[in-house]
DNA sequence: GACAGCCTACTAGACACGTAGTAATATTCC
DNA sequence: GGAATATTACTACGTGTCTAGTAGGCTGTC
């Protein structure tokens, strides 16, 4: 199986974002809670076809049995975006996370202490990993 | 004056990369200098060109008095690689710095102990911008 | 001062991306 | 059931990006 990510464009993200937002919607439904520039709206075309791309890369499945299709998120967010942040490491800052960091407070003012809360989170975070008491196995079926 | 950055493709800040390295330099320093991928290295007229754009684009400056010409970043790379920063935290993690920190702690790229090293290096920092005169020490290049 | 070799300017082609139109099909509503 | 409307499939086009070739100019050397 290919469990690469499939290269997602930004205009692919913008309707990952609606759709991951929704769990799920109709091209219609996608359009309508896209996020506006400047009162510009892309044609409801543009949304189908990028949105037809989308399912072809796998990121969307398709239920074509309901009128109109209905469109669900294949790929979780943190994994899409996580790609896509490994992508930019390795590219802008050459995998040198502190150096990114370093550059993300400098220009985005986080504080030490904002970063000590980040710290907290993280290590909630593995602790909850450690001890999966009632987690239940969100593992997809396939062998693994 | 216009004082936002250029935008810099992918390729062209490949040979930024090298030219900050290098303070300055000619087509054929850049393109031997260029971290190779896979033994595969771009024509030399590839790179002659990408810097030639960049110089169009004000990212580097030309002395043409030389011969061949020589090539220096007009734009420090701190800039450069903010301003991309800027893009990505806006365009992939809606400007959500946390969520960005959290992923990319998650990717085991960087632990609770890195934060705090971080955390040492703003404080540093914070220091050095609020008393100017006490100009900390420069930090021995160890790890970091 | 002619020739070889390097360098520059110009041009171009392949590909990806974003956008959307058109024609055909399905659905809804009177 | 037929008109109006919504949806889908197919196609296309402009722009940006990456890559590199070709022609012509400059330079150093014999």
């Amino acid at each position: 199986m290919d469990d690469s990510i499939p290269h997602i464009t930004g205009a692919e993200l913008r309707i990952m974002k609606v759709l991951w937002e929704l769990g799920r919607g109709t091209v219609r439904q996608v359009l309508d809670a896209l996020p506006t520039h400047q009162d510009e709206r892309p044609a409801y075309t543009t949304v189908m076809t990028v949105m037809k791309q989308l399912a072809e890369k796998g990121a969307l499945t398709v239920d074509r049995e309901r009128q109109p299709f209905v469109y669900v998120p294949a790929l979780p967010r943190d994994q899409v975006l996580g790609s896509r942040l490994a992508q930019f490491l390795h590219t802008v800052f050459d995998g040198q996370v502190e150096d990114l960091v370093l550059h993300l407070a400098r220009q985005a003012h986080i504080s030490p202490e904002d970063l000590r809360r980040i710290e907290a989170k993280i290590r909630a975070r593995e602790q909850a990993e450690r001890q999966p008491r009632s987690r239940p196995a969100k593992r997809k079926k396939g062998k693994l």
